[in-house]
DNA sequence: TCACTTTCGATATATTATACCGCGCTCGCA
DNA sequence: TGCGAGCGCGGTATAATATATCGAAAGTGA
């Protein structure tokens, strides 16, 4: 009901793919890195996964409880702290969410924009972004380490579908 | 205790100057658009201005009640969204924390560049960065109505001052 | 002064996240 | 094949951040 979902205004794709896709490339980037990709992990990725849209930790709970599995938040927060540690979930802090990696395995840089009409948020990797980014850091001497760069407003099609 | 204060790296300034100016500033935005700039929000104004650090709201109210004064959570949260919505105030997602604007009453983007060291923000409005930022969106037809740009790391005192 | 609006005090509760403990499974290794 | 070290996870408790709501007080304009 109240999760009775708005349209996903993302191109259309086929989503069982898509998240397929991510659950094998967890696999492989795991494999790589001699991480353990368990089934909770998986579970939990899969739920990451379910829409493109950034999921509340609790949203994550309640759907593993309805799962029959019995889960409490650290089940939550442990298994995306993991994901996040291995590149495989973003942390959208102005939503206190956690969505899936659109370039798993790769180094890249990461902004995204986020929707408030229909919740998607797109993960791009915008060479001119991180660039200019970079040069603002470095000409004040600060030496990065970590960049949160999330834009909201209206997709396209929500903008003027 | 646990707050003396680590060395700030941020030139050194007449602080005191400093905050008075942002005291004025204020009271110029609130008389230009009729509002009301209390006797409260000038303390929690203040108190943000405390330092160039992010403050914490619970911190704040901290604060409030050392000055003899009865506030709860709501009363900080109150004159924090205020403050946010004339623009004085700036919120810092990814520390959960809120900060002075450096130019109020200017139109102006922001991007924030935090040290991990000694936890200073300094904010930026850099005409590179916000112009990549709305070519990328542009480009994706994404109409932008909010920025959170946080890039955390080192400052130049702190990383080999 | 009076009606109206805004601000504030106060209480309760919601939402998000972490600290900690102990068990059992996995995996490397003898 | 058995064993120990470490990791993953269930479970409980609690911390940290934020909001809903209501009524009283104070400011505002007529
Ligand atoms: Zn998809
Ligand atoms: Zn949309
Ligand atoms: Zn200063
Ligand atoms: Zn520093």
């Amino acid at each position: 009901m109240s999760s009775s979902t708005p349209h996903l205004h993302i191109a259309d794709h086929d989503h069982a793919k898509c998240v397929a896709g991510a659950l094998a490339a967890a696999r492989d980037v795991c494999a790589q890195r001699g991480e353990r990709f368990t089934e909770l992990r998986g579970r939990v990725l899969e739920l990451v996964w379910e829409s493109h849209r950034p999921i509340g930790a609790y949203a994550i709970l309640e759907r593993l409880r309805a799962d029959g599995r019995s889960a409490a938040p650290p089940t939550v927060y442990r298994a995306l702290d993991f994901l996040m540690s291995v590149g495989l979930v973003h942390r959208i802090e102005s939503l206190n969410a956690y969505i899936g990696c659109a370039h798993p395995g790769q180094r890249h840089a990461s902004q995204f924009l986020i929707c408030t009409d229909c919740g998607t948020a797109v993960e791009l990797d915008d060479p001119a972004v991180a660039g200019a980014l970079a040069q603002a850091a470095e000409k004040r001497g600060f030496k990065v380490e970590a960049r949160v760069v999330e834009l909201s407003g209206h997709c396209a099609s929500c903008a003027q579908g």
